[in-house]
DNA sequence: TATAATCGGTTAATCGATTAACCTCCCACG
DNA sequence: CGTGGGAGGTTAATCGATTAACCGATTATA
């Protein structure tokens, strides 16, 4: 393993010399510069990683995904990490993926305690995350991907909903159902109000039984589809908080002896890849993931570096991806 | 930040007592152990990481993922992503995404050069990978996820491909094409010689023209089947060497006026999550993701505390999963 | 009786890089 | 001529943990 006495005496310097020069610091003329960096290069010189992080930072950002509901097999996770991955790659920073154990606060605390990354990515926060209170407790710089917390990053709900619902009765819907997340994402309350919102602005009612708890699965879809299409009131259109549910629910819908997109309109949540393969493709929002990610990494960056946060949360547009699986609202004889 | 000298002056010992505790090395009562541990607990101490890695190893694995067509994105990779997390959790070890430059390779030496990782999972890896020879020439322990290199974990193409030949022909079928993977890919050609040694051992002939280099995307599917379907002998059954190539390649079914299942069978290679959900629910060779990840860190780990590695590589079995888009041949008038 | 092992620890060297403090030489200026 | 100051470095302390070597007293073994 070559260190840095190495590169100073084939440079024919000191250790000190060839530090000042790695960092650009100090005044070193040319001349020494240059034989530095040629040392370096011919003796394949690389600081070590553990020496330098000994004093100071270690330059790397942990991520912590839990498991049970496999989230990191979820491609909508998947994409967030990609742009996590490449805005700590474009700041010099590494992502380290912090284990998964039994007790994920614990894991948490102790990968940040130990120095072995500077802060925090919470991937998929919940309601009264231990990890979250484990994290602020032990006084760690930390963003959630959500909104949760102090610093969190997240997908304009409200708007997407807005969107959503102005999207559907334009079609000339006005019995529009929801199938809300699960209770348990911190952000399914949020779902739940926007659609309200939106429904109320457009001076329409919720139907009565109209909004249902779906879960995450497309089987909690398809249940959720199912007692929809039971109700009293006939629903014509219904939004989906996620592409999954939006799948299953196609499948009640079909299992129903109805055709999507002509007797009953359907939307999701997402955009995941397969959306737009599902037959009739699918309507829906589709989310910035990958901008997520990298707004992530800027938060907390700014954070581990400045200490005070200039900006503590930031909301991303999500954006409408029409397809056939709403249509026009059509009259059914009685 | 709290040392080992607080948890040392704390329990009324010397640093030393501490670190042999910590460690479970040396003799060290029982009484005075307990002292040190409960410093440790009532002092919260976390070892630093960047001390202990200076001497010995960082307890860390890196893992490459390439840019270009994310794969990061990919439901494939996330999976074998899921499965190398848990296995370096379980055995104590921290999972490092490399950093994705402009210079793959370059990176990956970087980073295990530095000691910021003992090892490196190649995830993957491509003819003539920049990132293997570099690893190679720098003699850095590493695992490829795909046959390519010195030591790999890969499913078994082979024994998938003829699982799948077997499938159709028990439905009658005996004009089978192939929609094959990007050619670049390492395992394309493993593709295509399992496809045709199960052809032959079935004894079977290859349709003239019924081997197509796909690609990656649905688009490339979607072309690739065109094709087909306007060939002059007529193709009853395909293989996709993916899910991704049978998704474009059902559609490009249905938009010749056919039906997939009855007209045409088809069969996937992955079984993605949404296969399920296609209309119809697409048949396809489970690949057994999470495993293959397990069983990559344990062979990388084999290899940076064993040196001399017992098992090179590791070939694990895909699963059939019969659906609705492969069905009984039905004849046609000609 | 001489030698060696055991006990419960301690001391100090060590890992590789950073950086404050210092050193020497040389030139300019009063 | 003496002094100040910059240029171009070097020396050595430091970060926090690990671990080989060792301590003096006691007991077991040859």
């Amino acid at each position: 393993m070559v260190t840095i006495k190495d590169v100073a005496a084939h440079a024919g310097v000191s250790t000190a010399t060839v530090s000042y020069v790695l960092n650009g610091q100090g005044s070193i003329p040319a001349e020494t510069q240059r034989r530095v960096w040629e040392s370096v290069t011919t003796l394949q010189y690389h600081p070590r990683h553990a020496a330098r992080a000994m004093r100071g930072r270690s330059h790397t950002l942990g991520v912590s995904i839990a498991r049970g509901y496999d989230r990191l097999a979820d491609p909508t996770a998947a994409e967030v990490l990609a742009g996590m991955a490449d805005a700590a790659s474009q700041r010099g920073l590494s992502l380290l993926l912090i284990p998964r154990t039994d007790d994920p606060a614990a894991g948490c605390v102790q990968v940040a305690r130990s120095g072995q990354v500077d802060g925090v990515v919470l991937f998929d926060p919940e309601h009264a995350d231990a990890r979250l209170d484990a994290l602020v407790a032990a006084g760690i710089a930390h963003v959630c991907i959500g909104q949760v917390g102090a610093v969190w990053v997240t997908h304009d709900v409200a708007l997407g909903m807005t969107q959503a619902v102005q999207h559907l009765v334009h079609l000339g819907h006005r019995a529009i159902g929801l199938i809300a997340p699960d209770p348990e994402l911190v952000s399914s309350d949020w779902y739940v109000e926007s659609y309200m919102a939106a429904m109320e602005s457009q001076g329409l009612m919720v139907p009565e039984g109209g909004v249902l708890a779906g879960g995450r699965r497309e089987a909690d879809g398809e249940a959720a589809m199912a007692e929809l299409l039971a109700l009293d009131e006939r629903i014509t259109a219904v939004i989906a908080a996620s592409d999954e549910l939006a799948y299953g629910a196609m499948r009640a819908i079909r299992d129903a002896g109805l055709v999507v997109g002509r007797d009953v309109s359907l939307m999701g949540f997402d955009d995941l890849p397969p959306a737009a393969y599902l037959q009739p493709p699918l309507t829906t929002m589709r989310q910035p993931r990958y901008d997520m990610g990298v707004a992530a990494i800027g938060l907390l960056e700014a954070q581990v570096t400045h200490a005070t946060p200039a900006q503590t949360h930031l909301v991303l547009a999500p954006k409408l991806i029409i397809r056939a699986s709403t249509g026009q609202m059509v009259m059914h004889d009685s």
